[in-house]
DNA sequence: CCAAAAGTGTTGAATGTACACCCATGG
DNA sequence: CCATGGGTGTACATTCAACACTTTTGG
C-alpha cells in the first residue's frame, strides 16, 4: 500500500541497442537515513553506468514522493518502462541525454571503449533521433579532442570498403567541451 | 528535533541588488501528499519569480530530505543562506544560473522591464562574475532576437554623455536562445 | 570645445555544414 | 575494374570578440 511519507529512488539507464535508445527503469524505497546514492545502487548496478546525474524528483500518481537518476550505459537491459510515471521520466531523460550530447563529451558512456566513426555515427542517430553526417561528427569531435585515434583498423564486412580507423573518447568522465557559445570571458577563446 | 522522514523545499531565489547576485533562502516542511509547487509557493512568493525550476534533491545534513528550487527574481530580499547546506545551493544555484545565461533568455528573469544595455551589462557582470562587453552584448542579443528596442531613451547623468536607447526582453518565459552548438539536425540553419 | 557615455562599422578568427573528391578493400 | 564504405580537402555561411570610430549629451 502507498505510503505518502516513503521516498523512492529510480534509476532510469539509458543505452543505445540495436539502433534504439532504450531506457532501463528500476525502483527501490530509500531507508530511513540512507544516502541517495546508496539507495540507487541498491536499485541498479550503479557500476554499468558510465555517467549518473540526478533527473528530477516529483510525487508519484501513488502519492509517493521520487527522486529520479539519469544513468548512462553501455549495456542496457530490461526494466523497461511500466506506468505513466515511468514513461514520463524515461522521455525527460532522453530529452536530457539529446541536450547534453551536443555540447558534452557523453557519448562516451554510450559507445564501445573503442569503435569506428561509423558506429559512433549509430549511437549519435539513435539518441538524437536525427540523422548525423560521420563526416562532420569526426571532424567536430576530433577538433574539439572529444575523440582521439588509437591504433588498428576494423577490417571490412563481406561488401568490401576501405578499412575502418579506430577511436575513443579521450576521457570517460563528463566533461563540457563546448562551454559559453557567447558572452565568454574575455580573452578566452580557444586557440588549440 | 530532526525527523528523517520529513520532506523540506526550499527556495532559492537568485536576483542582482547592487552589483552583486544575492541568493535568497527559504525553507518550508512539505506536508503529507502536498505537490510540491504548493509547498514552494508556502515558502516564497512565486508571483515574484519570473522563472522557477528545480535544482537539486539531497539528504541534509540533520538527515532530512530537502529538494531545492532556483528561482530568479528583480526583487531579491533576505533570507541569506545560514548554514553548509544552504550555502551549498547556494553556490549550485548560481552555477546553473551561470550556465544558461549563455544559451537562454535567462536575462528576463533578473532585469527589470526596460533597461539600457549598460545596466543590462551590470547584470550579466553580476550573474557571471566576469566583464562582458557591453557592444557584444547588445550585438549577440539582438541578433538572436532576445532583446528588442522599446521607445524613449534614458536621459544621461551629470556627466553627460548620449542618451541611452530603452530595451526589453522579447519575452518572459525561459526560452532556449542557442539550441545546439553542434550535430544539428541536418539543414536546420537559422535564416532569419 | 572637451570629456563622457552610447552606439555602429569593420575586421579577423573560430566553428560548423555541405559536398566534391580521393583511398582501400572485396568480389 | 567496379561497387562499397571510409576519410580528407575545400568552400561557404554564421557567429562572435575586439577595437576603431562616430553620435549625442553636459559642462
Amino acid at each position: 500500500m502507498p505510503d505518502s511519507t516513503s521516498h523512492v529512488v529510480i534509476s532510469v539507464a539509458l543505452g543505445v541497442r540495436a539502433g534504439r535508445l532504450e531506457a532501463a527503469i528500476r525502483s527501490v524505497e530509500r531507508a530511513p537515513g540512507e544516502p541517495l546514492d546508496a539507495a540507487l545502487a541498491r536499485a541498479t548496478d550503479v557500476a554499468a553506468l558510465g555517467h549518473v546525474e540526478q533527473l528530477e524528483t516529483r510525487v508519484l500518481r501513488d502519492g509517493r514522493l521520487a527522486t529520479a537518476y539519469l544513468g548512462l550505459t553501455r549495456t542496457p537491459d530490461g526494466g523497461l518502462p511500466a506506468d505513466a510515471d515511468e514513461h514520463e521520466l524515461a522521455e525527460a531523460a532522453r530529452a536530457r541525454l539529446r541536450g547534453k550530447l551536443s555540447y558534452t563529451n557523453a557519448g562516451f558512456a554510450l559507445a564501445p571503449e573503442t569503435f569506428t566513426i561509423s558506429e559512433l555515427r549509430e549511437v549519435y542517430v539513435a539518441a538524437l533521433g536525427h540523422d548525423v553526417s560521420a563526416t562532420n561528427l569526426q571532424r567536430v569531435l576530433l577538433r574539439r579532442g572529444v575523440l582521439e585515434r588509437v591504433d588498428g583498423v576494423r577490417a571490412p564486412g563481406r561488401a568490401g570498403g576501405r578499412p575502418a580507423s579506430l577511436f575513443r573518447f579521450r576521457s570517460q568522465r563528463l566533461e563540457i567541451t563546448d562551454e559559453f557559445a557567447a558572452l565568454r570571458p574575455p580573452g578566452s577563446r580557444a586557440s588549440g
